[in-house]
DNA sequence: TGAATTTTGTACCACTTCGAATAAATATAT
DNA sequence: ATATATTTATTCGAAGTGGTACAAAATTCA
């Protein structure tokens, strides 16, 4: 007699869904993370969900909004991703390449071939003459910046970093660093490649060679 | 009875034509700047550019040569500001501010709006179906990258750098510096807050600041 | 069993897209 | 003048676009 909770045993009246909300959201992340917002189609989403088109616009209402939801839900992913790799007690420059080999491995997550990430290669297009596209992408930089200096600011406390070390200044650079090889694995350049870019980068960063006279 | 050079002086048999081809380029260019490859329509070319379509394709081809075109140049001028903001015998920090500068006023070249980097904002979200758009970003790159590199290495025989620093590391992180003011640029940050970035990088990058323990 | 409800699938609509075919216009050469 | 060459302008067409209307299908409730 118990009921478990509100709505979730009952099954609803109609015809019941032949899709997963979530993996179709997915598919079509997958399908806009190819060619970007404008060159897909809706029929290219429809064949990837398995849905079709009415459906598609019951499930998520119109292109626009479909897109903004996978741009929303690939932010969350994305930045949970480096928030977890920053955390923990690893030192400094493990943290930080924790956090770029897990964003390597989602620019490199399709079998077939690598695609950069999401928002980098389909939101920075639209930006300009799509004010939400545009603001989720400031906010979600902002977010990425202060994970960083967060982690950098720690850094600074414990020692790792001198005290009259920059943390912002520091985290413009590490989210740099995760833009170019977000840009670069887009254009074609090897996995190993980039890592090895960002363990420079790491080296830099956290001031073991930089060397000014 | 001197002919000055071969074909400048006598004219071409048929009616003149109405538009100059660079003129013409430049304007495609801005038009395909502001909303991408994909969702820029031949009709809003021959729009800004004051051609019919019969005509853009008489002097381009199709829309991807068009845009191929557009890109190489952009490239070509672009590489160009880099290079000669980075020669002279302006010291490290202040020749890097200087390569920044000439790109913030590229990207923030248009009056109405900031309009970010050209390549960053259309041909990175081509290049993962497009071979020649990703063979020319990846190419583009690399010149960019060596560019950095070379003023890194005389920096180095200068005493500018520490003996030990690594110039090939030190430029990837000043092209994802480039990179990261090209992208935050069209997610609506203010020219004044990237030229800080810009400054902040540069000063890590330089080593001054750079705090290790 | 039959009514109610929700989703699916087909078909359709108005519009835009790229590209080309064809005719008109404008120049030079003879 | 007339012929020739080149560009411009109009027009067309076939395919694709996002979005919607509507009937068929599948389920629950009474």
């Amino acid at each position: 007699m118990v009921q478990k909770k509100i709505d979730t045993e009952s099954k609803p009246r109609g015809r019941p869904r032949a899709y997963d909300p979530q993996t179709a959201l997915r598919r079509a992340t997958d399908t806009f993370w190819r060619a970007g917002y404008s060159a897909t189609s809706l029929d290219e989403i429809a064949a990837a969900t398995g849905m079709n088109r009415p459906s598609l616009y019951a499930a998520f209402g119109d292109k626009h909004a479909l897109y903004l939801e996978a741009l929303a839900a690939y932010w969350q992913m994305s930045l949970a991703a480096t928030r977890e790799a920053l955390a923990g007690d690893h030192p400094l420059d493990q943290a930080l390449m924790r956090a770029y080999e897990a964003a390597l491995s989602i620019y490199f997550s399709d079998d077939s071939s690598p695609r950069g990430c999401f928002v980098i290669g389909t939101a920075v297009t639209e930006a300009l003459e799509d004010v939400e596209i545009r603001n989720s992408l400031a906010a979600g930089f902002r977010a990425m910046d202060a994970d960083f200096e967060a982690r950098f600011r720690i850094a600074r406390e414990k020692g790792e970093l001198k005290a009259d070390a920059d943390p912002a200044a520091l985290a413009m650079l590490a989210s740099a660093t995760m833009q170019t090889i977000a840009i670069r694995a887009r254009a074609g350049v090897p996995r190993a490649e980039l890592r090895a870019l960002a363990r420079n980068a790491v080296t830099v960063i956290c001031g073991q060679r930089a060397g000014a006279i």
